[in-house]
DNA sequence: CAATATACTGAACATTTGTTTAAAAATCAA
DNA sequence: TTGATTTTTAAACAAATGTTCAGTATATTG
């Protein structure tokens, strides 16, 4: 169990968590001292100080805005949404295009969706059901550069989306479902035609009726 | 529309943007310059002028690690949004209980989640895994006053929370599970050891990682 | 072809940001 | 009360980071 906290160094760890939340980036010092009328840098330095020693951040010495937060994932307290676009049209030549012509948007609590989604996506087909993923969920996609093989992936097929495992050999990419009754595709790395927009972080499954 | 990125500008863009999802804040200059063997600082730092130029982030100057990337912004109204408590402990002797001891609260986008839902729970077995929920899940629960046969349900016995298919006969509630492997359980109507939550309106599912 | 944008190197420079040291006041527990 | 810890100020310094200028090379476009 983490030593407790001061009252001023629960505020100073509530606002930092606020602030990278929000920001997408840790405070610096002085935005620190700023929020809370500090006078001078050390007021907030030494805070950050104490909070590293009891373990509930971790720095690296003079690195600018290198606050890393301890079990950030696990943070109960903060409410904070992120709001993505729910994409119903596919375009793999411009993928762009996709978030101009929307179905709206959703609301996420990064609470529980806490790997910052790109956008959401029905998903249109029944071939990663072995999986647990089924037509009519709404899918989460996250970007990310890489992707390992194995990931299920949405995928842009000319003018389709899919969901499907991801593999990539010898410059070629299959598309993997998971169930009976679908066809792996495959393609050339680089192929027009398809746009990979990222991996599927979450499902939502509505269920009832 | 935006412009279009080059291809040495989408590679940076895509950098930037898994090394804020990654780290909770983006890169400096020279991180980026170490990631592409830069040997100056200009060269990722032109880029950088033209990924704003193009409208894809927004910088503050001198600042340090302040690249924004303009899909991330995050939305803080909370209109249209629901609060439900996280229940973790179960009791079917007193139900009311298993609200005073939350593990925290989710807000769900109404847009969405449009059943009012009443509380959610993690699916603790995979006794409904032929029915696409896991262990590990997050279940969303919304009460209600009449539960047909055949309906997914959250069932607390004892001190236990279940995920279960619902049957009432003869005045005998069947709890019955979908995977083989689990034992189908069998109650008197009244039974104070069993307690019906409601149904199952979603399901949320972690993927990645 | 000329003009323009892109992609890089190199070196200095400016500013921000983190760090240290010294000290005073406030808080809290023994 | 006494002593330890926390909180805060102040000032100077060190390091990281962003910015600019000058220049080369390559591709792209009209």
């Amino acid at each position: 169990m983490k030593e407790a906290l001061t009252k001023r160094q629960n505020q100073i760890f509530e606002f930092i968590k606020k602030y990278t939340i929000e920001n997408h980036k840790p405070p610096t010092i002085r935005e620190i001292c700023k929020k809370f009328n500090f006078k001078s840098t050390n007021s907030a330095y030494s805070v950050l100080k104490a909070l590293e020693r009891k373990g509930y951040i971790q720095r690296t010495n003079l690195k600018a805005r290198n606050i890393n937060i301890n079990d950030f994932k696990l943070d109960k307290t903060q409410i904070d949404l992120k709001e993505i676009p729910l994409i119903s049209t596919f375009d793999a030549q411009n993928p762009l295009r996709m978030f101009t012509n929307l179905n709206g948007t959703i609301k996420l609590d990064m609470k529980i969706f806490d790997t910052l989604p790109s956008f959401a996506v029905e998903v249109t087909d029944d071939g990663m059901q072995k999986d647990g993923i089924f037509k009519g969920d709404i899918a989460i996609i996250t970007q990310s550069l890489e992707i390992k093989n194995g990931s299920i992936v949405f995928a842009v097929i000319k003018n389709e989306g899919l969901i499907r495992h991801y593999k990539n050999e010898n410059n070629e990419i299959y598309l993997i479902p998971s169930s009976r009754g679908y066809e792996t595709l495959k393609f050339k790395e680089g192929d027009k035609n398809l746009w990979i927009g990222g991996e599927v972080s979450f499902i939502i499954r509505k269920l009832k009726r």
